[in-house]
RNA sequence: ACGCCCGUAGCUCAGUUGGUUAGAGCGCCUCCCUUACAAGGAGGAUGUCGGGGGUUCGAAUCCCUCCGGGCGUACCA
């Protein structure tokens, strides 16, 4: 079979064909051998929700290049691919769907109907993801691919559960956490994002219950939320105001003090108002805080409680009113006063929807918003309000829902991850079993490299040190880690609970004492007082005289099928299995192992069609030889929400890191600096990219904005929409259009209609238009480059043979391609060890463009002429071939489906390439070997000689342009030169008459010029283009180029006068001033000899 | 408020431990459809390296400070 390639770089037609070969060939499958050198990349799991963006092509091009690297280094390659069920966003999308299209809500449909639609939504999604990600050239082993809520991963969810309950990890507990009230659900603190709001700030007075004489009659309170008031328990002062008022307006004088002239009259202002309530308000407060001690108390009106008056610190003398109402239930530091102030209880008046609850009296069932307005209404008539003020307010809102989000106290599940007194032991019955402080505390030790042996450090990449603080600030703070979720999609908690009289579970306890010792089942009974014990001590204790009279099970089966099974007979009991579903981050924690069959992969239930995770003849277990695995690369906007916990699981689960490296690469943002995100409409579908640019332009481009540890800015166009047929298409900037009349609508500046960059508003009559990005032509143009300068090395390779090379053998330009090929190779290489992609494809684009194509393939024209000797012809077609194959190999991973195409065509022209010996060959180039720089091709000599007849090439090629000589003149020149340079421009006068268009080219140190020539000066040598010169231009031009030098020299001369720097800069620097300066100064010279010439 | 990062050509970004005249790509200007490529070739112009101060023989690079931007954490009664 003969590969045609069309005369024209098509990436249209090109890529599917390839991506067809790759699939068909199975071309990235991985197999477990007997390799020792593994490379595996768990890929960060991309949402179900909806499709992939440019932030996910960055994260699976960066991916793709370290993977088709290593396998082209011959290592065992994991690209584990997948996706992940997200539960609240995934959920939130079906459910606004399922509202707009059918007005129905998730309780009409049922928990079983939604689980159907959600999943039917997945399937969907995944299908487009892995199309995108196929389009991009991922070469994931697609067979592999993994769904979180699927059977092998859902056994590791399950399994990791029961472990954590049974070691006493995971706890159901009352906490304040973020309830999100349109979703009905509790988010995680990474699930928020704040947002300004216009709100006002209520002044609230609270009758103080039976008032002496000289006493305050009402204490104020201040709060954004004056409906939390029903719920409020206590009123807190400070313990001491007047002291606490005294250190703030020293602390202040201080700051003035020590003010800049700026801030001083910030400063003054400030402490003034400090003055003003030490002398307005602090003897009521100073008052209060007695009354505080005295246990006096305050009647919350409204609801008719009588409150105590507490001190406690929080409250600060110097804010609001000095006193503050306490609302535990509602409030995160209102919680912590309620932890030092237990006496006080706490009050929750809120429902799951965002109600009133029936704490609040009369305002039941009102939205917090209504009951807002109603309690303020109602206090206002009671005279109960002091002021109201507007105030800007930033509050958390929902990332899911776009809604505020109150804190609320309700039970949830918790994983314990702060340190546990005797510690916890980490891959427990593995051979990798160790001990460590506590969850947190291990993947802590992780960073620090503080594991024990064998097991490695975790590192980030490109910055180690940045990253590893970010994740280390972040698992300091050990805070528990809520797992619960009130949602239907999600792995479903797998506790049986409920309450039940202690006399019955221990009448049961004959029929359950023994089932609750297998091991594969574990039982908490908790008490009234929060202590939690197994069903050992549980039965003896109860059986005590004084016991709880109710007491409440926990039971969770490590098996799924026990609740089934058992399950009836619980329900009979009185027990319920939990309705929450698990944060969807526990199921991703567990990814790097969960895919690989932990905890037993011989018994994994995979597909049909996919590899067995088990043993085979071939090879061992996934688990065991691609776990740890390599590098994990993502954003680091997800360290602490994924990394984190998947080296806290990894540990625990198999006492190891799950990755030894973590590349955390780029975020790209619009023109703005702005987030790309879908909903603003400056967010850009990879498709769209591929469809107009290449995939291989798109992977080009995004690994040259991969630098370092900065954000990209990639400017997002508009695809104008308003163009007639046959006029040329416009592009209109986001970053400088006006907004249109919603989100992710802009205006287009010619016609000033709106467009839809988010496609939702097609029934607001906005026309739909497409992003994209200039940028990427960039990588188009360089992918067009490498394809006809392919087919020009093709037009000549016919009959290319293979014999065995001695540098020797080959001419100048030959071993200077060589010597520079082995550079580009060597630095391409480090620069991706070094995590830097855009260092790595701006060396291979230099080598290839600027060396190979500018250079290289121009000088070996004349070689392939019918004239040119058939030895030379020869040489240069074995050199060409080598070096284009070397090249394809070394650009591969960088734009695959080019060079892959490149590559079958040149296996047909010149089936055997090499140097001193032949290169392995393969049948296809993501199976290649990666090129190495072997340093037998290093010629600094030829490199030095090429160098000189550039620089030459250069200067000629300035001179006739300036003189405006036809491109199509060969021009006669004369150079005067002695020594080394005669003999380095004559050794390359050949090539230098080809490149510079010279016609004959005389050398000699006594070479005249003639009055019409052009002086070109290089060095301590002088080339005369004859018969170009206009006399007045060139006297100007050579007095400008003296003037030049005459400054440079001035400046060199300054320098080597200062006697400092002569005496302290090291020697080496001084003596290439001096060579520097000797140098300029036989230029300047040999300019001042032309221009007498000349009569200048 | 505290911590981290950044500010270099019109745009997007490089610039290793301080050391020749600060670079690249895109864009711009001039010339060229030269037998791989006009998605190309040859040549050219463009910077008080955010401002100020300091250390040093020498600063884009190190220190201080101010201004501007981003991120993280906290606080907001």
């Amino acid at each position: 079979m003969t590969t045609e390639l069309p005369a024209k770089y098509d990436p249209a037609t090109l890529e599917p064909a390839v991506t067809a070969r790759w699939l068909q060939n199975k071309a990235f499958a991985a197999t477990t051998d007997r390799r020792d050198n593994r490379y595996v990349v768990m890929m960060p799991l991309p949402n179900v929700t909806g499709a992939l963006h440019m932030g996910h092509a960055m994260d699976n091009v960066m991916q793709d290049l370290l993977i088709r690297w290593h396998r082209m280094q011959g290592d065992n390659t994991l690209w584990q691919a997948g996706t992940d069920h997200a539960g609240i966003a995934t959920q939130a999308v079906v459910e606004k769907r399922l509202k707009e299209i059918e007005n129905k809500t998730r309780h009409d449909v049922g928990r079983d109907g939604l689980v159907q639609r959600i999943q039917d939504w997945a399937a969907t999604s995944q299908k487009r993801i892995v199309g995108q990600q196929q389009g991009m050239g991922c070469s994931c082993d697609w067979d592999r691919a993994r769904f979180t809520m699927d059977a092998v991963c859902a056994r590791a969810v399950r399994h990791t559960f029961f472990k954590m309950f049974a070691d006493g990890l995971i706890f159901r507990g009352d906490r304040l956490v973020n309830w999100d009230c349109h979703l009905q659900t509790a988010v995680a603190d990474d699930e928020l994002y704040k947002a300004t709001v216009q709100g006002k700030f209520h002044y609230l007075r609270y009758p103080v219950i039976g008032p002496q004489a000289g006493e305050p009659t009402h204490v104020v309170v201040a709060t954004t939320r004056p409906e939390t008031m029903l719920g409020d328990t206590a009123v807190a002062v400070h313990p001491d105001p007047a002291t606490a008022m005294a250190e703030a307006i020293a602390a202040q004088q201080q700051k003035l003090q020590q003010a800049t002239a700026k801030e001083r009259a910030e400063a003054e202002t400030e402490l003034e108002r400090l003055r003003a309530r030490e002398r307005d308000l602090l003897p009521a407060l100073v008052q209060i805080a007695a009354m505080a001690k005295a246990g006096r108390k305050v009647r919350l009106p409204l609801v008719d409680r009588e409150i105590p008056i507490i001190a406690d610190t929080w409250a600060d003398p110097t804010l609001g009113t000095g006193c503050v109402k306490i609302t535990p239930a509602h409030d995160p530091n209102d919680y912590a006063v309620w932890q030092r102030h237990p006496h006080i209880g706490v009050r929750n008046v809120l429902a799951a929807d965002g109600s009133i609850n029936d704490n609040g009296g009369r305002y039941r069932g009102q939205d917090r918003f209504a009951a807002r307005k109603a309690v303020m209404a109602d206090l206002q008539a009671l005279g109960l309000v002091e002021k109201v003020e507007d105030r800007e307010i930033e509050i958390d809102h929902s990332d899911r829902s776009k809604t505020i989000v109150e804190p609320w106290l309700s039970k949830q599940w918790f994983v314990r991850m702060a340190d546990v007194p005797g510690g916890v032991t980490m891959g427990k019955g593995t051979a990798r079993e160790f001990r460590a402080a506590g969850l947190a505390q291990a993947a802590l030790d992780a960073s620090a490299g503080r594991l024990p042996a064998p097991r490695k450090q975790v590192a980030f990449h490109p910055d180690p040190e940045r990253y590893r603080k970010m994740y280390d600030q972040w698992l300091a703070e050990k805070r528990d880690w809520c797992i619960s979720r009130q949602l239907w999609w999600g792995h479903r908690i797998p506790v049986w609970r409920g309450s039940m009289p202690t006399q019955k579970l221990l009448m049961l306890q004959p029929m359950l004492g023994s089932q609750l010792q297998r091991d594969d089942v574990c039982a908490w009974i908790l008490l009234p007082d929060g202590s939690r014990l197994r069903p050992a001590d549980a039965f003896a204790t109860l059986a005590a005289p004084n016991a709880p009279a109710e007491i409440e099970v926990q039971i969770c089966f490590r098996d799924e099928t026990a609740d089934q099974n058992v399950g009836p007979i619980l329900q009979g009991a009185g027990l319920q299995l939990d309705p929450d579903v698990l944060d969807t981050w526990f199921s991703s924690a567990l990814w790097p192992h969960s895919t690989l069959g932990w905890p037993d992969p011989a018994t994994a239930r995979v597909n049909d069609a996919q590899p067995v995770l088990g043993a085979h003849a071939a090879g061992p277990d996934a688990l065991s030889f691609w776990y740890p695995g390599s590098c994990l690369v993502t954003g680091r906007d997800i360290i602490t929400l994924w990394v984190a916990r998947m080296v806290i699981t990894g540990l625990y689960n198999l006492g190891d890191v799950p990755f030894t490296d973590v590349f955390l690469h780029a975020t790209i943002l619009d023109g703005r600096g702005e987030r790309m995100s879908k909903s603003k409409g400056n967010g850009i579908d990879p498709l769209d990219i591929i469809a107009r640019y290449g995939a291989d332009a798109l992977r080009y481009v995004v690994c040259e904005l991969q630098t370092g540890t900065q954000d990209i800015r990639l400017p997002v166009q508009a695809i104008s929409p308003f163009t007639n047929a046959g006029e040329p298409e416009k592009l209109i900037d986001l970053a400088t259009a006006k907004p249109g009349p919603y989100l992710g609508t802009f205006l287009d500046p010619e016609t000033k209609q709106p467009m839809d960059l988010v496609g939702q508003y097609g029934k607001e009559g906005i026309t739909p238009a497409k992003a994209t990005s200039e940028r990427f032509t960039v990588g188009a143009n360089f992918c067009n480059k490498v394809f006809n300068a392919a087919r020009f090395a093709f037009l000549n390779l016919e009959g290319s043979a293979f014999v065995p090379l001695r540098p020797a053998d080959l001419r100048l330009e030959d071993r200077w391609i060589l010597s520079r090929l082995q550079a580009a190779i060597a630095s391409v290489h480090g620069s991706l060890q070094a995590y830097n992609p855009s260092a790595a494809i701006g060396t291979a684009r230099d080598f290839f463009w600027n060396e190979l194509c500018d250079w290289y393939l121009e000088m070996i024209k004349p070689r392939f002429r019918a004239e040119a000797a058939a030895a030379s012809t020869a040489a240069a077609r074995q050199v060409l071939a080598a070096v284009l194959d070397q090249t394809l190999r070394l650009l591969h991973p960088f734009v695959p489906f080019l060079t892959e195409t490149l590559w079958s065509k040149l296996r047909e022209l010149a089936p055997v390439r090499g140097l001193a010996s032949a290169f392995a060959d393969s049948e296809m180039i993501v199976h290649a070997n990666w090129p190495q720089a072997d340093a037998a091709w290093s010629d600094r000599d030829a490199e030095r000689q090429v160098a000189t007849m550039q620089a030459w090439c250069v200067a000629i090629r300035e001179a006739r342009a300036r003189y405006q000589v036809a491109p199509k003149d060969r021009v006669p020149c004369r150079i005067a030169a002695e020594g080394a340079t005669a003999a380095t421009l004559q050794a390359a006068s050949e090539l230098l008459a080809h490149m510079a268009g010279l016609a004959a080219v005389e050398i000699g140190p006594n070479a005249q010029r003639t009055p019409d020539s052009a002086t070109v000066v290089v060095g301590d040598a002088k080339a005369f283009l004859l018969g170009v010169v206009d006399l007045t231009k060139e006297r100007q031009k050579l007095q400008q180029q003296a003037e030049k030098l005459q400054a440079q020299i001035g400046g060199i001369e300054q320098k080597l006068g200062n006697p400092g720097f002569v005496a302290k800069a090291p020697p080496a620097v001084v003596a290439q001033q001096q060579q520097n300066l000797e140098q300029l100064r036989q230029q300047l010279a040999g300019i001042r000899q032309s221009l007498q010439e000349l009569g200048g």
